[in-house]
DNA sequence: ATAAAATGAACGTAAATCGTTAATAATAGT
DNA sequence: ACTATTATTAACGATTTACGTTCATTTTAT
């Protein structure tokens, strides 16, 4: 829309991200935005709900480059590499400060992350990955894998950053893909996800 | 001091670089640090006395590593290079919003500074320096060059920032060294600094 | 057991922030 | 040139937050 509209959210974003929402006053948003604070108020109900349009562009701009990735011809573990950046991109991009304040406002990232979940669904149907697995657990396992680069015991056994990241990638690739994508065969098993009970 | 004491330090320090006094409370401090608002108190008479703590142990440390290195052996240039390292050091260790407060706050950090001036007095003494050009107009073209590498345009130039930096030292070193360390020689001018008046 | 140090909880005060209002100024289109 | 829209400035009361201090209690060390 308008230019000022625009401003605030560029400006908010950059605010938001570095030092969190409630290190972060309307006005400060308004001054560097070249904006007055009635217009702040005319675009959006208060400084939350500017927190939640943010956001919801981050989700917006995730779903498109998906979809991309997704319309694109590649082999598929790097279409799965590829999203599986983009989700891990959007969930780093708030600061863990600004974390903590969607978290408190009820704002769910893990809802783009919902189209990465169908993603898995479609793959696992179609035999690309391993069906044996709920992917809610593929998902959190990723998370898991990924976590380990901003662990420091971990990061201090690399010498730079980016092999370790590939050893990740790596790790979980060759232990989630299924046969057809795996150099050496493994035991096959296609059982029903849902069809152990762990009670 | 006190472990308590300590603690605080390191904790305000942190929180200071990052996000600027202004965001951040003293109470902040204290839950983060694990002391007690009244032994905050105790050990400084308010959130701007603690700031200026820190800079003075800033300080304190860039003094004696200057101090390190004059006393140390290696030849001339290498220790220009590296007390121009020291004081770039500590200009850039505030962010720019800290930096704002330590200047509302009247906190100079170029007074570590006056050390490395004094060095390059020494200098034009001792003759390795050129004598021609006033102490304050080297240190002041030192801070300039060192500021291109903050420069986009700049930096865009370059592939990566680390030969970037060498070249800012080579440029200062080979403009500002006495036919002493020049490999090729130049017309040297020792005329007295201040014999110039630009009326 | 005693002294010193740190804590938690509460306090009054001052300042900051919020969200809104009204009157004025700027900008647009017709 | 006139009008309608839109933004701005300045101020507002209400609420929240942060400051710096006090005191009774607990913890720690001697």
């Amino acid at each position: 829309m308008s230019q000022k509209h625009a401003q605030l959210i560029q400006v908010g974003e950059a605010l938001f991200v570095k030092h969190g929402m409630r290190r972060v006053t309307v006005e400060e948003i308004c001054r560097q935005a070249g904006v007055s604070k009635p217009t702040f108020y005319k675009y959006f109900k208060n400084k939350a709900a500017l927190a939640r349009r943010i956001v919801e562009l981050w989700i917006e701009e995730a779903l498109q480059r998906i979809d991309g990735i997704e319309d694109a011809e590649a082999p598929f573990p790097e279409k799965m590499k590829q999203i599986l950046a983009v989700k891990q991109a959007i969930a780093a991009r708030p600061g863990p400060e600004f974390l903590e304040d969607l978290i408190h406002l009820d704002i769910d990232l893990s809802h783009a992350l919902g189209r990465v979940m169908r993603f898995l669904v479609e793959c696992q149907q179609q035999g690309d990955i391993r069906a044996d697995i709920r992917p809610e657990v593929l998902m959190a396992a990723f998370d898991l894998l990924n976590s380990m680069q901003y662990d420091r015991r971990i990061r201090d056994l690399y010498e730079d950053a980016e092999t370790l990241a590939v050893d990740v990638f790596k790790l979980f690739h060759y232990g989630a893909l299924s046969t057809d994508h795996r150099e050496a065969g493994l035991p096959e098993t296609d059982a029903d996800p849902i069809a152990e009970d762990l009670s």
